[in-house]
DNA sequence: TATGGTCAAGGCTACG
DNA sequence: CGTAGCCTTGACCATA
């Protein structure tokens, strides 16, 4: 029983139809629903599917179906795997920068395999004057002072290793384009020896053929994805967009981390997490737009029960993709569609990647997947180190708001003269600086750092938005309807007012202003805040029992703080309540945020918002 | 002893002296004949020599040295290609391309490929599969439209690929132009694994870096080639020429074929001849103007002894570089060198190219090498198909004569009148309807059509002007002395006496109408009159094995034909006796002709010749 | 238009 | 034998 080889993947019971159809002879991959029906794929708009038999499993993990758009999934994928990838190296690297690092042909040996640098490849554009002279083109693969590409920065989505480029439509390592390419040179069948779910990451990606292929697929790699040239324009912007996104995140990494993770080299530029592995978890790609094929939560549900009970629907819904919680069990709340242009759902758009560059060709789903690092569970598990957070966050978030630019602007009706172009701008540049405060919080919560770099980008797209309303709300006067920062009192309320128009801006904005108000009703302390902007960061759609763990280790020092100050019980679930509203507010901002987007293409002057802005929230749709 | 790279051709055996020395850093090419010697190539008069030492080979392809100046070598090279440019896989993939087709994202992904046959030199891989699944290339789609010069229409002076324009001096395609641009750039040795003498096409061109450096080099590319130099109005004739000529041939290849490849899909951009693919050929270039050399046949001459006996010398020498015929054994005849302004051995002219552009800056030699597809041979070898090559001929040139202006003027002393240079346009223009048949009749002959573009430009360059006598002599009659075509009687004898001069024009015409009484003398019937006309199609001067077949094929046909009818064994081996006789003749006619033109460069109004015969017979002699 | 550069495809090959 | 790092190749692109 141990592996077969084929390209086709086979199912691992025989009784259950292969999911996915590949060609021999073209290598062009079919998905289907039913064995006998094909759906061609192609670049058109073709719903890319593939139903995925659920198999029942005693093992930890099992499968759960929740339904996704071809076109905004609303959930995000987490996949946890294991390389904290980090960035001890970047910055240290710097210091090794041996005698002239202006044109040293610093031969960085990544640690461990020789990196043999192609001199007449890569050697031109190398700056041989001034590094401050900045490049007026930007290649994503052109060699930098580190001697990595733009791109590399970007870990292999399939497996999370250190990519080497686009491949077959989608950034991978070398190891998984070989791979794919092999997969479809010959005319073999993969078989999984297990439930087809096996985690696909760096230490375990050659365990199971089937599944790193099937992962492959699933993230839209493809022979004949159309390499058309280079990317576009576009492309390319929005793949620099999630590089520095990339960058930022491994920026200082090594100091924190408790200690766990302290020990790195401290020259290299590419350090392997110390600890790496995965676990698996079921891999689910959805029918798209339907909804009805949800089988069940993915482990006991019992041990999460407490807290997802008596979930309320937030009070507005807004037509869209519905959107499950397996833990909070919350109802589909539905916004439009991230793209109104095109609509229905068997429609994807370009950009129907979780990811800035890969799958648009081919329409397919992204792939949902994830775990924690199996040795860390071994030697430390991820334990919720309540002092911990807290202090992460004091350090880090609890006075992010402080140096914004609201205080100073916002007493006069400074807001009220900007147009809708500047509000944005302005809106977008203030949540931006929150962000970066949200992003080195979560970079020092173990519970989201030892997760794979793709995952935690994910975490982000998905969460980013939601903390910065946990954070906003502390700041959120009931008694004058209004933000306080700095001393200067924002508000809200009466700058909403003088908006013309009931349009979505509006409601967002009045949405918004409601949940802080509601939040901050809770008077919640720095502790509890510490906590809860803890789930809220790791808060997903479906969890490894893993992450469940952790999660719940979180819930019950939130719960143990909640019922000690005030004696009720019901609050940690009044509380988990507003994950679900967190998400259907941040997803309506992507709606509003998308509309305003289409609206400045026409624009002869487009408003440029911050990188990280753009790209955390970029159109494809979480 | 693995791969080696540099960019210097080093010698496969240490113990033979390089041919070639290319200065790492400027690019510079210097060819020796000692080890020790450097003559530095320059664009002045000096001589470009690579002295190879033959190394015997029990392959079936082995080494023959001959000698050509560097001026006006008369053999032609030929290289036979393999390109199955066609090909079924072209329409497979074509039904793969998922919605329309027409804009299908069919991008040909022809990468380089490797394979390994020795294992200590670096040496490139086949195709996996069939050549013919090496995708296509878009010829046709320049053809046509505008009448620009569409350079591309010419294929790769190196490879035989589709051409990208003039790179480096040369028309090459955008392989052999990067591979040249980084053979440049680092300071690699490239090794030849063999000999020295590796066919570079377009399926090999990437099994031997040495040997495509050296064609590269040898057809006088160079990084310093005067590039922007706008080339001369002569020059730019030359290419269109040439580019016409290209598109002639092209015109309509794809039906014909015997159907063998016939699923061509109907709109594609691209129709290559139907059958194209190469064998390797054993690749020389012979020291400039030393006939001493001449070490061997490249195979087995008993296969080809019956035919080549008795061969007797044409009655009148002219005093030429040396002709040599591997089959035929002909002694060597000589005209003089075709531009016998310069003379001398160490003077090559300005084109010394073969072909239209590319050499000019150089001075290099032309390369020969050439060989019958692989794969056709493997799954149906060369046949020589009796039937076909009579329909064939009998549809294209068995009345090729009868539109002619010949038959009209022919009457009365209307030729008298001519001065000089209308005789050469009425000749030329008469020459080339029957050329235009000749060449519609060759590429239905599957032993031609199946030669890459190249080979075949380089064998009609050499055999035109031998199959037009072949033709001629069929309309001859030898009682009167004279030419009756469409009834009309020409009687050229007649003719000749009123021509004033003993002038080579003179001998030339004289020794033609010798030609053709004589070959009339045999009474050839039609059957013999195609296959004979198929022997000199395909004629040259070192064929490959699989070549030799197809040529004893045909010859044992009308072998039989021939001893059917006559009872005389001897027959064939005296019509073989008029190749080396035609090739004279075809020498001299060039030898007149370039004599022509050169006086008609001082006339105030020169005549225009046909384009096709401008080409075809162009300045760079055979 | 020729040049130089980019970078994914894929060949090669050490390694398990 | 599969894997994956390294390398060459060549279609495509930006530039002068
Ligand atoms: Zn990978
Ligand atoms: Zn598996
Ligand atoms: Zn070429
Ligand atoms: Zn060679």
């Amino acid at each position: 029983m141990a592996t077969l080889q084929s390209p086709t993947l086979a199912p691992a019971n025989p009784h259950n139809p292969p999911p996915l159809f590949i060609n021999g002879s073209t290598g062009q991959v079919f998905v289907s629903v039913s064995p006998t029906q094909h759906l061609q794929q192609s670049n058109g708009p073709t719903a890319f599917q593939i139903s995925t038999t659920t198999v029942s499993s005693n093992s930890s993990t099992s499968s759960s179906n929740s339904s996704h758009s071809g076109l905004g999934a609303a959930a995000a994928a987490m996949r946890v795997e294991n390389k904290v990838r980090a960035s001890p190296q970047v910055t240290s690297y710097i210091t090794y920068i041996p005698t002239n690092p202006v044109q040293s042909h610093a031969k960085d040996v990544k640690l461990g395999e020789f990196k043999d640098e192609n001199p007449t490849v890569k050697e031109f554009n190398r700056p041989v004057l001034s590094p401050s002279q900045i490049p007026k083109k930007s290649y994503i693969k052109t060699v930098n002072e580190n001697g990595d590409t733009q791109i590399e920065v970007i870990p292999c989505k399939v497996c999370g290793d250190k990519s080497s480029g686009v491949h077959y439509g989608v950034i991978t390592c070398e190891g998984c384009k070989g791979f794919f390419r092999r997969s479809q040179a010959s005319n073999m069948t993969y078989q999984c020896p297990r439930q087809k779910n096996c985690t696909v990451d760096r230490v375990n990606r050659n365990r199971c053929q089937y599944c790193r292929l099937k992962k492959c697929v699933e993230l839209g790699m493809s022979r004949d994805a159309v390499k058309f040239g280079r990317m576009s324009k576009k492309q390319r912007e929005k793949v620099e967009d999630e590089v520095r996104m990339h960058r930022q995140i491994q920026m200082a990494d090594l100091q924190h981390m408790g200690g766990l993770y302290s020990q790195q080299q401290s020259y290299q530029d590419y350090s392997p997490p110390s600890v790496q592995c995965p676990i698996t978890m079921p891999f689910e790609v959805y029918p798209s737009s339907v909804s009805s094929t949800s089988t069940g939560l993915p482990f006991s549900q019992t041990s999460v029960h407490v807290i997802t009970q008596g979930n309320t629907p937030p009070p507005q819904s807004y037509a869209a993709p519905p959107l499950q919680h397996p833990l909070a069990g919350a109802a589909p709340l539905n916004y439009p569609p991230p793209q109104s242009s095109l609509g229905g759902a068997a429609a994807p758009t370009v950009g129907a990647s979780h990811n800035g560059y890969g799958i648009a060709q081919t329409g397919a789903v992204p792939s949902s997947s994830g775990g924690f690092p199996e040795t860390l569970i071994a030697t430390h598990g991820i334990h919720p180190d309540e002092p911990n957070i807290v202090s992460v966050y004091e350090a880090h978030l609890s006075r992010c708001l402080q140096g914004l630019d609201l205080g100073q602007s916002a007493a006069s009706g400074f807001f009220q003269s900007f147009t809708r172009a500047q509000a944005w701008a302005k809106f977008a540049g203030e949540l931006t600086k929150i962000i970066q405060a949200v992003i080195e919080f979560a970079k020092n919560i173990n519970g989201f750092s030892c997760l794979d770099q793709n995952d935690q980008i994910l975490l982000l797209k998905r969460n980013s938005f939601d903390l910065v309303l946990v954070m906003l709300s502390q700041f959120y006067s009931v008694e004058s309807d209004s933000v306080n920062i700095d001393g200067a009192m924002i508000p809200l309320r009466q700058i909403l007012s003088q908006w013309n128009a009931e349009n979505n801006e509006f409601r967002l904005a009045n949405d918004i202003i409601g949940c802080l108000r509601d939040l901050a009703n809770f008077n919640l302390t720095t502790t509890e805040v510490a906590l809860f902007s803890t789930l809220v960061l790791v808060n997903k759609d479906d969890f490894t029992p893993i992450q469940v763990q952790f999660f719940h280790g979180v819930q019950q020092s939130l719960m143990q703080h909640l019922v000690h100050r005030t004696s009720d019980e019901s609050v940690l679930n009044r509380l988990m309540e507003f994950l679900p509203r967190f998400q259907e507010l941040s997803h309506f901002h992507m709606h509003c945020l998308n509309a305003f987007r289409h609206e400045q293409l026409q624009s002869p002057n487009p408003v440029r918002l911050p990188d990280l802005y753009e790209e955390l929230f970029s159109e494809t749709v979480l």
